[in-house]
DNA sequence: AACCTCACG
DNA sequence: ACGTACGTGAGGTTC
């Protein structure tokens, strides 16, 4: 939407079509109670976060695009030498002709759907050492992803007046009422490679003004452990260790202080994998490791965490009975194929029952959140502005006179949203830019 | 417009 | 025997 429409929809405080159809989307999914508290009142404050928007430090972009697009070209050359002429690096069936039919990588190599050779980043990884070309490509499509999508994309979408990008926040896309984020999408910036991280370092205050960025701390899994009640899980929350720490350590039956850093990161991934309903197979593929083990741990899991476990299988049959599955504040997704005589297609509504009250009841706690920011933001006669919401984090351009008050405001809502059997923890941090905060 | 791949939580 | 972790959006290729 033009930024100009933006201001004119603001300043009719809220245009009675787009009212109607956030009160249709949300009515249908058991917000009719909530309406009123939660999603209208975010609709105000998400408009305000577009307005606000976010400013990019453009010019570090360019010198960051003039460098790995030299980069890029090099490594480019470098693929085709290797095999001797040139073709379209970017395309995956190029690739997988190339790597499969030709220098015959893999001879059982996995297909897609279409018949095609499969080439993502997890298939070219197990058979990296097989072929210099390999790392190679996978450079090159970290660079390429990095360029096209973010550092050559976001220059052109800064406001000419503003000087800032302004997002458009989608209230009614998302099946378990997370928002999501276009034009630019602005909650899967990147962050996790060092390259990534130059990226967020663009990302900065407003003149005078600090970047402070807040988060939940293991949301899902505290509501995981809030939902379950189980035991064990809330006294390792409760007692402040290190969740994936303490779970290693019980499901391994060694002391805290024996947990090595590989028990950690299986618990860790144990931990995220329960959330989404995981399989043997599945566990087994991400840990890279045996079947057999990899149902060892989940066996150790469920032993540890038997709650957990009982849970889950409490989802399933409440959206067997009922058709749906709800949040904490009653936010329902219906599960249409709960019942299906197809097992695969009964799978993933039975991972759906399961994950969504938890992805969902996070989604909602911090929406809440953010409306009563917003509020206190007001009544406070506050200058900080919010500027993105990615799931768990809230993210601010505070001016250096307010940072102890916006600090105090943002983490006190956020952790009082309502009072669960576990605390609800935030951190906050401010720095030059958002990976300085965060 | 479908598909593949990949960025984030 | 089969497929196999939840939720998104965007860019490039191919048809």
């Amino acid at each position: 939407m033009d930024l100009l429409c933006k201001y004119a929809a603001e300043d009719a405080d809220i245009t009675f079509q787009l009212k109607q159809i956030l009160e249709g989307e949300l009515k249908e999914n058991g917000l009719e109670n909530l309406f009123y508290e939660i999603e209208m009142p975010l609709l105000r404050v998400l408009s305000i976060m577009e307005r606000n928007g976010v400013r990019i430090d453009s010019e570090a972009l360019r010198q960051s695009s003039e460098i790995l697009t030299a980069e890029l070209l090099v490594i480019e050359k470098e693929i085709h030498d290797l095999v001797g002429f040139s073709f379209n690096v970017s395309s995956p069936a190029q690739v997988g002709e190339i790597l499969f039919d030709r220098l015959k990588l893999d001879d059982k190599a996995k297909k897609t759907k279409t018949g095609q050779y499969s080439t993502s980043e997890d298939i070219l990884e197990k058979i990296r050492s097989k072929h210099p070309i390999i790392g190679k490509i996978l450079d090159f499509r970290g660079l390429k992803k990095l360029l096209s999508t973010y550092i050559d994309a976001l220059p052109l979408l800064i406001n000419q007046r503003t000087g800032k990008v302004h997002t458009s926040f989608n209230q009614t896309v998302a099946a378990t009422g997370r928002l999501s984020s276009t034009n630019p999408n602005l909650q899967n910036i990147p962050i996790r490679d060092a390259q990534g991280k130059e990226i967020r370092k663009a990302f900065i205050p407003d003149d005078g003004c600090v970047f402070l960025s807040a988060d939940y701390s293991q949301i899902e899994l505290r509501i995981m452990a809030h939902l379950s009640g189980d035991k064990n899980m809330l006294d390792a929350f409760n007692s402040g260790l290190d969740i994936h720490t303490a779970t290693a350590a019980k499901i391994y039956k060694i002391p805290v202080e024996e947990v090595t850093s590989d028990m950690r990161r299986k618990a860790k991934t144990a931990n995220f994998g329960i959330i989404y309903g995981i399989s043997t197979f599945g566990l087994s593929e991400r840990l890279t490791i045996p079947r057999a083990e990899a149902k060892e741990l989940i066996d150790g899991y469920f032993a540890t965490y038997p709650d957990v476990k009982r849970y889950m299988d409490e989802c399933i049959q409440r959206a067997k009975e009922n058709g749906y599955v709800e949040t904490i504040f009653g936010r329902k997704r219906f599960l249409s194929d709960i019942n299906s005589q197809n097992s695969v297609v009964r799978g993933f509504a039975e991972r759906n029952a399961i994950n969504a009250p938890i992805q969902g009841s996070a989604a909602d706690i911090i929406k809440i959140a953010m409306v009563n920011i917003q509020k206190r933001l007001f009544a406070e006669n506050l200058q900080t502005k919010m500027t993105m919401q990615v799931h768990d984090e809230l993210n601010f351009t505070v001016p250096e006179v307010e940072i102890e008050q916006a600090r105090k405001v943002v983490v006190e809502e956020m952790e009082n949203v309502l009072k669960l059997k576990v605390p609800l923890i935030a951190d906050c941090g401010v720095g030059k830019n958002w990976l300085e905060a965060h």
